[in-house]
DNA sequence: GCCAACGTTGGC
DNA sequence: GCCAACGTTGGC
């Protein structure tokens, strides 16, 4: 099967980029969105692209800071059940999981961030739903050839 | 901090 | 099954 990317959406506050490069491997917690949920569950394959996205970022700026891959299938999210915390969802329990993560693993960090007008302000990437207006989704679907081109400009931009 | 966009919930 | 109210996301 072909490989798959995407982009995937992190408050730099919460996790970071330089947070997943110091622990090197991740369980992508937290997502509480059926359509992102699906697209972990259904469609990730180990091996797959992840375009790390910072939003809120702040002082740090929104956008695009590196590069992750997708190093697990799906599984339960066992954060939903834990009362402790944060992502507890008290419809979810070990027997119906409801909530499904992926683990990634850190590949690279761009030398500067990729900004969010950056990526508008290139017309070859208006077609990624990261540009499009109100698109909340945290965990995004992203073209092969748009995943090269964002690769390209993030490396070329230090 | 504001607020537009949009997903989810719940009354009917 | 509709849709208004509500809560959250996320850019600015």
């Amino acid at each position: 099967m072909a490989k798959g990317y995407w982009l995937m959406k992190s408050e730099p506050d919460v996790f970071s980029i330089d947070d997943l490069a110091k622990v090197e491997r991740e369980p992508w917690d937290g997502i509480r969105n059926y359509q992102a949920r699906n697209f972990m569950r259904d469609t990730m394959r180990v091996g797959d692209g992840v375009l790390f996205y910072h939003s809120n970022g702040g002082k740090l700026g929104t956008g695009i800071v590196g590069v992750a891959e997708v190093v697990s299938e799906g599984y339960a999210d066992y954060t939903a059940w834990d009362a402790e915390s944060k992502y507890f969802d008290g419809k979810a329990s070990e027997a119906n999981p409801i909530w499904v993560m992926v683990d990634v693993r850190f590949v690279e960090k761009f030398d500067e961030i990729l900004t969010l007008s950056d990526l508008k302000g290139n017309a070859e990437l208006s077609g990624m739903l990261v540009v499009r207006r109100g698109q909340r989704l945290s965990i995004q679907p992203v073209d092969e050839e748009d995943f090269a081109r964002v690769l390209k400009l993030g490396r070329g931009k230090g």
